[in-house]
DNA sequence: CTTTACATTTACGTTTACGTCAACGTCAAT
DNA sequence: ATTGACGTTGACGTAAACGTAAATGTAAAG
């Protein structure tokens, strides 16, 4: 009956690489709401999706306060055509943020393999000196 | 005689629609090194593009202190062999982490277009209900 | 000559995203 | 009974990336 497993704080962090501080810090803010044994806190499988989407926006460059909103919106059961509408407008504007770094991250690759490249050239020609007659 | 135009700190600010204040906070890190007219900044092509260089790595979420390893790593004449092999060893990271962030784009992507779909069906059957007999 | 516009430096303020104690509870193992 | 190992809540500290205000210079325009 896929019992759903829960999960410490602790296990979280240590699956994840950050710290407790850091979990209860994003809770904090909102974008987590783990359920509670006694004191101690029980994360869901439905807080480790979010603690997931969280850090992959952080990797990103997005702040706390726009992964909430994001994260917000998608959970949210807009209905209305106006808000439907503006929905849209949002992911628009994401989308376009997102192909942004594409092309800015497109940039920088090919810039690392013109690096490389030289680094290459440079390494062959310094370890052998006289390969050219 | 292509006299490679110049650049005082309010033009560079309108172009990246930045403020000054941000502009001289770079060459606080380190990221810009403009000449001087008496007192103040003048700005060549080469530090235009490095302010480029600067917004892009933003953009990606790097900071400014790793903008400025990078731009330096770049601008460095690494010759020998050790200098190389290091050199390489952080681009490779380098490009490690941009690919990561390239799936997570891709990952994101996704889902907007997921949404999206969502959102134009539920506009379609919102603002005609009787479409389906 | 004074206003206007843009530039400068100095310096303190602010937000974000945690780190780092401190003081305490709790449960299992020795 | 005590010692860890792990959890908790404050509360204060901090680094990064500027914002913002103050005091000043200076060059062109009226």
């Amino acid at each position: 009956m896929s019992a759903s497993r829960s999960f410490t704080i602790a296990e979280l962090a240590a699956e994840f690489d950050i710290t407790p501080r850091a979990i209860r810090f994003y809770e904090d803010t909102g974008l987590l709401e783990p359920a509670r044994a006694g004191r101690n806190r029980v994360y869901s499988q439905r807080d480790r999706t979010r603690l997931k989407l969280t850090l992959r926006g952080k990797r990103l460059g997005l702040s706390l306060q726009e992964i909430l909103q994001l994260v917000r919106m998608y959970d949210s059961e807009a209905d209305t055509a106006p808000q439907l509408q503006a929905f849209m407008a949002v992911l628009q504007s994401h989308r376009a943020q997102l192909e942004q770094q594409q092309d800015d991250i497109r940039v920088m690759l090919a810039e690392i393999g013109q690096h490389e490249q030289r680094c290459k050239r440079l390494l062959t020609t310094a370890t052998k000196p006289a390969s050219r007659p």
